[in-house]
DNA sequence: AATTTTTCCGTGTGCGCACACGGCATATTG
DNA sequence: CAATATGCCGTGTGCGCACACGGAAAAATT
């Protein structure tokens, strides 16, 4: 590695021009004769030219980049508090390059509510939007309407296929279908029935829930040595605690061997809750997230297994793909997977601190 | 959150000051009347006032911060390759800070190697030290060196109770041995035997491993249901396939329903390797770390559970908290625990992406 | 009281980069 | 050929901070 580092009079003293011209060529801003052009674009390689950031950051420090960020409101749903933290935190940390950040929330049962979003978000006028594209097809609105106006755009928690967006970064939901059953089928024996359940208003429009219950089934049919049967179920009343009790009920009735539940998403706190506690410490549950009445139940043992989804990486890591590519010119990859981690009580320690202590300078 | 940033300017205007003198406020570099300083400080206080770090990193470009790094040789064991990588990988991403790494290797079964190599380092004139200190004894030479030279010191894997350090990066070994009781037990049933097994040659010294040990027996005692009687073993020749073969089929002999093993560190690998191909089928193994050898055995199913020890992510921590103190004066934790990753076959190839594609951004 | 020392504070410069401005050539036009 | 336009390039300034330098005032010494 090279002991000292280049700079721009580094590049023009060798090549015999001034800063100016050498700055014009790394901006692409042209007015410079294509000989030396590339006679500067040799000399960089060469010398092996990196800008430095901090000087670049600062002297760019007139103008603000404001990112318009368009998610669920946290108060519908606890998960949506950590992306939004995330956010926050990485906001916070990249003050310095004069990053302003824009919340615009919407109802996440509405579409008609995220279009609304959509539209303050753009007439704001931002540099960029990070968004969580809840709805499909609302969402090529959003992609339009970037597309027009030239804005990048970051999608989280949920991706669109072969939409042309800066980076998409979640998990990989077929995958986290997969993991589930193979965390679940620790407790299950041969000829136990188990069931996906999806707590969740607009399962048809949500491509994630089916990835996931297409890994689950794959990884139980991929079984040699168990036979596990599998039930599905799609519950949009989860809001109501009669209703959920009465269907529990009914469950255990029809499927006496009924012993595993995947919850797809955040709510697996809602199925235990309508369940009585007997029932409650029988059966196996695994779920999704790190948020507040999952981690108790967690503690108790009612849950089995949480995957985190790392939602509060997804905002966190959101803003930092933003300002890497706009302010630092560098390289983003279209798919950015989160890891798939498996929290039990024994870990979960650690994944709840990490979100405070995080470190500061980040690469 | 205020729209436009406070400098030292700023600061100086409201109090009637020169940048200078609030300058030395700042930096508590005195020659400013009691007076005046509080007045400052006020004002700072009032106006919310925060360094533009990416301006004070360029004014302090000129003189190289250099960081000397104590390791063992990863040609010894291919663990140590990670927490080499992780600390490259930052010295990359801070280069702009005009921050240099030196590496001093030791040869890891050597204490006399490893004094030798903290003699380099401190005669090297370092900014600052990162080593991993895995001789009890010796690291305390180290202690008392940093401590004369006022050198700021971290440690990544191993801790030292009360020792005088900026921080120290690495797990909870006695929660990882808990989880590990916790995974190891999935797999086994009443009446089972577990052995947990130390591939190593400095046991007694080596605190961290009886901390592991500790947490594992405690799981498993603290049990209500089951009843596995636990072994412990501690193989100073585990590179000696003979040895290690032979040792297997008398434990097997001995323990007819011994099926479960714990091996406390990253040579689980090892164990498998000893054993014949129709036990290794049957038994359940829960190791340490994503290195090579691990990796196939887990896709092999011969290996049930890798815990990640992170150590790409600590020397890369141990990297950015040395910047952070000295380059950022941020304030570091005493301690900062890296999460436990639970790595199965199904979720074990986002873990290893991670490491190669992290966000890139500086603050 | 004159000098020296000490205390305290302002000024100026540079870090590497971005970009506006202006100037010198050469090309274009009447 | 003069006048204007155009392409190319150098110069200068400022971003916010760190720190060396020097000067003025106050304190201590002779």
């Amino acid at each position: 590695m090279p002991d000292q580092r280049i700079t721009l009079k580094d590049i023009a003293q060798r090549v015999g021009v001034s800063t100016g011209t050498v700055d014009r060529v790394v901006h692409k801003r042209g007015h410079v004769s294509a000989e030396i052009r590339d006679r500067i674009e040799h000399a960089m390689k060469e010398m092996g030219y990196a800008p430095n950031l901090a000087a670049r950051s600062l002297a760019n420090n007139n103008k603000p980049f404001r990112i318009a960020v368009i998610l669920p409101d946290y108060r519908q749903d606890p998960y949506w508090a950590q992306p939004k933290e995330g956010v926050e935190r990485a906001a916070e940390s990249v003050r310095h390059y004069n990053v302003q950040t824009e919340f615009f929330s919407f109802s996440m049962f509405q579409p008609r509510d995220f279009l609304e979003s959509v539209d303050k978000a753009l007439e704001s006028g931002p540099g960029a939007i990070l968004a969580a594209p809840l709805f499909l097809e609302e969402a090529k609105i959003l992609l339009n309407g970037c597309q027009q106006q030239n804005i990048p755009l970051v999608f989280i928690n949920t991706d669109i296929e072969g939409a042309d967006i800066l980076s998409y970064i979640g998990q990989d939901s077929y995958q986290s279908g997969v993991l589930a059953g193979r965390l679940l089928n620790f407790g299950l024996s041969d000829g136990d029935h188990a069931m996906l359940v999806n707590l969740d208003k607009e399962v048809s429009n949500a491509r994630h829930l089916q990835d996931k219950e297409r890994g689950f089934k794959d990884y139980f049919n991929g079984l040699e040595k168990k036979s596990i049967q599998i039930h599905t179920a799609v519950l949009e009343n989860f809001d109501e605690p009669a209703f959920m009790q009465e269907w529990a009920k009914r469950q255990f009735e029809h499927i006496p061997r009924l012993t595993g539940f995947f919850v797809t998403n955040s709510r697996a706190y809602k199925l235990v809750e309508a369940m009585d506690t007997a029932v409650q410490d029988r059966v196996k549950i695994v779920g999704f997230d790190l948020i507040e009445p999952n981690l108790k139940l967690l503690a108790q043992g009612k849950i089995r297994f949480l995957i985190n989804q790392n939602a509060w990486h997804q905002g966190y890591l959101g803003i930092l793909t933003l300002v890497n590519k706009m302010l630092m010119s560098k390289e983003i990859p279209r798919t950015q997977y989160l890891p798939l981690d498996i929290i039990v009580k024994e870990n979960v320690e650690y994944y709840l601190k990490r979100t405070l202590e995080l470190p500061m300078v980040i690469v």
